[in-house]
DNA sequence: TGAAAGGATTCTAAAAAACGGAACATCTCG
DNA sequence: CGAGATGTTCCGTTTTTTAGAATCCTTTCA
């Protein structure tokens, strides 16, 4: 089981090593501004772990670029203008993010169980957003977590998207690793549900990732001539969502699938128009 | 004149070159957060300048950690969740930004000019907001742009609360630029100066940076026992605002400065109070 | 179907940057 | 004034970045 949450720990010491330096930097960025208080070299030191001539320069380095500035007493950090303005344009230009969140949750209400949004991304999937329902679940798995491909529902929808020879280049790179008892770790087995997957236009984790959770995958449909890589899917524990009623909310994953496919167009849309006009 | 807008260019290509490569990173980041649709690996190139293979390996970096994406066709790089996050969480724990551009905005309508507040960084003026007046003004210096500290206002606000040896230190790195012809470039003129801001409470740039340009500078008072690196000014064409015009404005300016103090007062307790609940 | 073109990706040795222990400076109290 | 804590600088070692050239895809068009 490999869950990779990029994001820091979110309750105490903030881990950042093992990284690039540059990404250990922004790391760094992302500790000051998860707080809400300015942080002195020391207390930074204490929280990170890293030696303070390190940190020091760090912070030189993210003052001078006007990312972090010095509060009033001059050794407490705290974010910077420019910092700010990257966040504004950052967040002011993701339209596709809010009209695809609305999507999801249309379709939670209509389903009545959690779904969410995943991506390929290196060679494995990984959440990008999520709607819960009312009910509990255990399994929760945030945005931006990892999960391998031959073991979850939207993975297995990617790899039917691709070349028998595209798949074997992904998997060879290490074996598939085992799950759970109902995880695939043979190729030749995972042909065969590529086959069955192509066919029925979904892909379905039987407890193959986590014990006890059933997950329904489908593809969001590529704009005009793209491969797709996104997938919207169900998960419920499969007490409450056996395989038979699964099923019978296919139809409404297509629908919400279309919708989500359809932004996406409308975005590849006005790239093409900058470009053009650029 | 010294100028340093310190974020990308408006217009065009985005010139990446000159610093450190953490902060080329980040400014790539700045790059696709700004446009608001994705790049391919070429179109960057082209935008940035960049050699390919550096771009790719940068492109890599940042795709996985989370904070670049691959849009569907694999081929072009959007914004990934974890900077979205980032941006997030940024803007929500920014509380005191929305708090002092209030101040000033409100210290704008009473004096009828444009307001800014800067703050001393890095040993030069910072400008970190600014509010304008509906009267055009040529001047425009945008949030984040640095300026000498001897020939504004602010800096010598600044320079005025410190002892005169930790004047000495910071201004013998590099000799008083001369801005305008009313520049004060010989050092004991400026300890003259100093005395008359410590009197008055206030500091007066006539024309000393940019030609026709006045400027009235308070200091922003600091929490107990702290010394303050913010100022509160109001900027004019000199033609609009003559020096006595000026200084009849200084009552309006000091109760937006103590306004403004008491922000920074509150965040300076609220830090104290996480600091001992930790 | 099979070149050719236009990308993306990998390899490389040289150049640059980051690292962090130890020494140094500065500030803050008692 | 001295003790303790905090911030800053030095510098040899280790790691990363750099970008030209070569390679590998994929798409396009004859």
């Amino acid at each position: 089981m490999k869950i990779v949450p990029s994001d820091i720990t979110p309750t105490g010491a903030a881990e950042l090593a093992g990284d690039t330096p540059a990404l250990r930097l922004f790391t760094l960025l992302e500790v000051v501004a998860s707080r809400g208080h300015a942080f002195s070299l020391q207390g930074l030191a204490q929280e990170t772990g890293l030696p303070k001539p390190t940190l020091h320069r760090m912070l030189q380095q993210l003052e001078g670029a006007g990312l972090l500035q010095r509060e009033g007493d001059g050794r407490h950090y705290g974010t910077g203008v420019r910092l700010r303005r990257f966040a504004e344009s950052l967040l002011l230009n993701d339209s596709q993010h809010g009209a695809r969140h609305a999507v999801l949750r249309h379709l939670v209400a209509e389903v009545g169980e959690s779904c969410n949004l995943t991506a390929l991304s290196g060679g494995e999937v990984m959440y990008l957003d999520r709607v819960e329902t009312a009910a509990p679940l255990r399994f929760y798995l945030h945005p931006g977590s990892r999960v391998p491909v031959h073991c979850s529902a939207s993975g297995k929808v990617f790899l039917a998207g691709m070349t028998r020879e595209q798949r074997r280049r992904l998997l060879s790179a290490a074996p598939l690793e085992r799950c759970t008892a109902n995880s695939v770790t043979n190729l030749d087995q995972l042909e065969r549900e590529m086959k069955k997957v192509q066919r029925d236009g979904c892909a379905i984790d039987d407890e193959e990732f986590l014990p006890g959770l059933l997950c329904l995958a489908v593809l969001v449909p590529p704009a005009a001539g793209l491969r797709s890589n996104l997938c919207v899917a169900v998960q419920a524990p499969i007490v409450r969502l056996p395989v038979a009623k699964a099923r019978r909310l296919l139809p409404a994953l297509k629908r919400a699938a279309r919708a989500l496919g359809e932004i996406d167009a409308d975005i590849a849309a006005s790239r093409v128009a900058v470009a053009a006009s650029a």
